[in-house]
DNA sequence: TTGTATGCGTTATCAC
DNA sequence: GTGATAACGCATACAA
């Protein structure tokens, strides 16, 4: 306690909150002790007495995810900035404990951000929401009613990087789609479609792939769609995928048949992952403001704190394109057949 | 307060920490409110009264960066097991902020794990060990005095890397080392010489290439073996890197100038970074178990923590290889003159 | 076996 | 202007 450099404590308390009046001399006196001390307050003492949120908690379902790290870290900016602390936690999930939608030392009441890189659990939101405010972060529209929410909207990226594609002067295009028509991945592959289709693409010009979300799947699509186009009149000249690790798997199995992209072949991703960041050449693909979407979370999540249980609207921000190398005009000469051979 | 229910708070507490006597009937009586009405102690207020390590913090200068999160997911998890809330804060650093070594909001007291990625800035690590405990959380040797630390060890995975190229049958290997001689990528250098050595290959057979560590370095490290080595019969057939960005950029390169991977150059690279595991073929690199990492850093912290000041020996965990694809032993015919062209 | 009193670090109220 | 004092949610020593 620095009062015993000084005088009380609830002079000091003033000091550091700027409220009430205190004499020059004293103030100075104060300060200089609280820097000697190296003093800060507690932050959860003080939110114990006052009513102000001072912490926030941040639950997932895997804090080591890239995409929840980096609204995590978004998150942590804004806090800091407010001079509130973060805790994290980990959504074990019903399956792995008894108890269901048990909720690693959440304390009751804790305003939280339920982060996460694919599908809310409705379970977990449930027995969340029955003792906390909450604010759901991740990306496209989610399926729990009116809960408060910042999101990534998918669709801009996925319009530019269609119109990218197209006003490159592509007229045969494939999109790979997921197997699972679900949340995220559906959002991105319609935005997809129908930035195509806004770009004037006739259905006709557009191939559908369905395929697994991974490397691997890229890899079985392209394999695929070399197979049921085998005439190279006919076949598309840019693939869309819905996320980074198709693209790559596309990249990596159109090479070992000896397709150059993007001479050959144009790919777009979805994502901006570090591996996409890294590859040769660069992945035109989307940036997900993840960052971004942290702090908006925060904001509505104090917001919504101080009006009680008043419905906020969701928050959309939108993706944007990131241009690569992996995109160019389609050549004459991708003749040789090449992609065709086993 | 779950007292409402039935009795006093006294009971309550007895209940919840085990501790004391309690009826039979009261206890389940109690059991069902808690149950019923969801109820969490605080923890926050729990570690005001008791002595008891309550919360601890994890500090970083990027949350985001994958291996911190990684460490950040490892603490997590074993946190959760002994019901410790997690509080995690950035530390900006002396540079961007007047107060130096500014800690966003962090209390004071507070046990705290100060992890990174790179090396640990040392005013930061005073300003923090000033008023709280602290373990290390990281890689190599720190050269923070006697602090504790929970670190990896790149040795072990170093040492195994270079037997297994040299067991395949290599002769001539090169070595990418950071142009900067500092710690974390100068020890999995110092790591991959003496593995090489140990395992018989002469001096004369080790060439050292010192780059940036990053993909762009790598492509510029490969090009220079090229220009510095035009002889095919003496250029090494193998590449050990520092660093799976380094391996990246020498795998990008190698393909580019006509090379095959692993049939006539062998790669290795050390992280086990997500850009490492989805090239094709599969880098041959390092695991760093950061979550191991994280885990341990809290168990020190804990026992650091109860034990006062005594001084706890840093705790070493090795990091491990993963075989991939990259490498295989060198082929006759790597001849016909490729890599030497512009 | 259970209730009462006290204190942890902080803010808010209200006398002085 | 300033300093007691209560209260926040909890644990604990002690009294009942």
């Amino acid at each position: 306690m620095a009062r015993l450099a000084d005088v009380s404590k609830t002079t000091v308390s003033y000091v550091i909150n700027g409220t009430g009046y205190v004499s020059e001399e004293r103030r100075t006196r104060i300060e200089l002790a609280i820097a000697r001390l190296g003093y800060r307050p507690n932050a959860f003492a003080r939110g114990l007495r006052s009513s102000r949120v001072s912490t926030v908690g941040v639950v997932s379902a895997d804090a080591a995810d890239p995409f929840v790290a980096r609204v995590t870290s978004g998150i942590l900016a804004e806090a800091a900035a407010r001079d509130i602390i973060v805790t994290v936690s980990v959504d074990s999930g019903p399956s792995s404990c008894p108890e269901s939608g048990r909720v690693g030392a959440r304390q009751t009441g804790e305003p939280l951000i339920y982060v996460t890189d694919n599908e809310f659990s409705a379970e977990a939101y449930a027995t969340l929401a029955a003792r906390h405010v909450v604010v759901l972060a991740g990306e496209g529209e989610h399926r729990l009613g009116r809960a408060a929410a910042a999101m990534i909207d998918p669709r801009p990226a996925a319009h530019d990087l269609a119109t990218f594609v197209v006003s490159s002067g592509h007229t045969r295009v494939a999109i790979v789609t997921p197997a699972r028509w679900s949340g995220k991945w559906s959002e991105r592959a319609a935005g997809l479609r129908d930035g195509l289709i806004a770009a004037g693409i006739p259905w006709v010009g557009i191939t559908t792939i369905s395929a697994e979300v991974s490397v691997h799947g890229g890899r079985v699509a392209i394999e695929e769609l070399f197979m049921v186009t085998p005439d190279l009149s006919l076949r598309p000249t840019a693939v869309l995928c819905v996320d980074d690790s198709v693209a790559i798997g596309v990249l990596q199995r159109s090479r070992e048949v000896g397709l150059i992209v993007p001479d050959h072949l144009s790919v777009t991703g979805f994502g901006d992952t570090t591996p996409a960041q890294t590859t040769s050449p660069r992945l035109t693909t989307a940036r997900l403001p993840a960052e971004e979407i942290g702090q908006a979370a925060l904001e509505m999540l104090l917001r919504s704190a101080d009006l009680g249980d008043k419905a906020i609207p969701a928050r959309m921000i939108a993706a944007s394109m990131v241009r690569g190398g992996s995109v160019r005009p389609p050549q004459l000469d991708t003749g040789t057949g090449m992609g065709v051979e086993r």
